[in-house]
DNA sequence: GTCTATATGTTGATAGAC
DNA sequence: GTCTATCAACATATAGAC
């Protein structure tokens, strides 16, 4: 038996539009993503996905050339998608401080908004070959170092004072990767009250309380 | 092919000295944390493990009932041993400012220490049966609810004042499940470091910055 | 405690008809 | 595009000898 306890609350395999394939494609993706997102990569088989959708397993292979391609996909266009909302949110801003929102608002935006995806995205890459997480790791690393960039200019310009800089830029994306797993929980919030608490969390990360020594 | 990027970077399936066991029974009980933490539940087949140790199959039923059992057991230890440094955190803290302190400490100090163990218990969790994940899913709302009534208590006494309890203590709580997957990186950080670290970020997500609307 | 041997089901993937 | 049929490998688990 599997899944007692669910691995996160959110129920619908939302993918971007822009991402989205018509067809029979875009069903086997959604459907695995759903299923990746519930009982993991290795808890999931091709029959399980061809079940949901009334198809046989062999119909699989006639839109992805493998299970793990599938996958692959699915992991490579959450981490676009995360990159492509973190670059959108800094050009906008002005500014660390205005940056730092921006940024940490796009990253918990995306956890929540596409919380099967980044769950999927994040927690499953590592069943990938190096050839086919490859894409993904390269993505996953520029938005990394847009966070840190972002945090080491306002270091420098004296706006940030972070305990220890790299620790509090971990720390700033764990709390917005976890947000995948309990968005939307039962406090009624919406995506964008979570975003602003979580840039209001950041921001508070990059400033001394009075009287610390 | 899998595990081409690592899920973790530590490499020991260190077990709370309390909660070892001697002989067989012990060696399978860390080599499944070993191939839990690295490939998941659902990744790892018995034949890896007693490939592991040198054993066959068919030994692994000598000493735990199941595979599942196995994973029931290692996901119990992992939620015990963090629930009992939680509660010797707090017991040993007076006032809301040093029982957070304690208690985000002794969260990061588990999940850097024993980075496999809390990988396998929060990641692995949801492969568990209702009656075998009953027993660490009790454990984990006590954790929970300890770290809730303190920020409570602190609010209610005036000395915290987070943008909002639920969501601050659930960015507490993930950015310390974080560190068990990036633990101990190349800052070259000890343990105690990045405890202090989290606290005093912790600290910071209940004070307001001067001048913040 | 560990072994061999095996039962029984499921896995990912392919070939070829319609 | 979807189907049936099937393969070879692998899964978890058990029985019983040493």
């Amino acid at each position: 038996m599997k899944g007692a306890v669910p691995r996160l609350v959110a129920e619908l395999p939302t993918l971007p539009p822009e991402e989205m394939r018509d067809g029979t494609a875009g069903r086997i993706l959604a459907t695995g993503l759903l299923l990746f997102a519930r009982n993991g990569y290795h808890g999931t088989s091709i029959r399980d996905i061809g079940e949901e959708l009334g198809l046989k397993p062999a119909n699989l292979y006639d839109h992805f050339r493998s299970k793990e391609h599938l996958l692959a996909e699915l992991v490579r266009i959450g981490h676009a998608e995360h990159l492509r909302a973190m670059q959108a949110a800094v050009v906008r801003a002005d500014g660390p401080i205005a940056q730092l929102q921006a940024l940490v608002r796009a990253h918990v935006r995306i956890h929540a908004e596409y919380a099967m995806l980044a769950t999927v995205a994040t927690s499953e890459m590592h069943a990938l070959s190096p050839e086919l997480v490859a894409p993904a790791l390269a993505l996953r690393r520029q938005a990394e170092a847009l966070l840190r960039e972002v945090v080491a200019r306002g270091v420098a310009a004296g706006v940030f004072d972070p305990p220890h800089a790299w620790v509090a830029t971990a720390a700033i994306g764990g709390m917005g990767i976890r947000v995948s797993f309990w968005f939307p929980g039962d406090q009624g919030l919406t995506i964008d009250q979570v975003a602003d608490l979580h840039a209001e969390l950041a921001l508070r990360m990059m400033t001394p309380r009075p009287g610390a020594r």
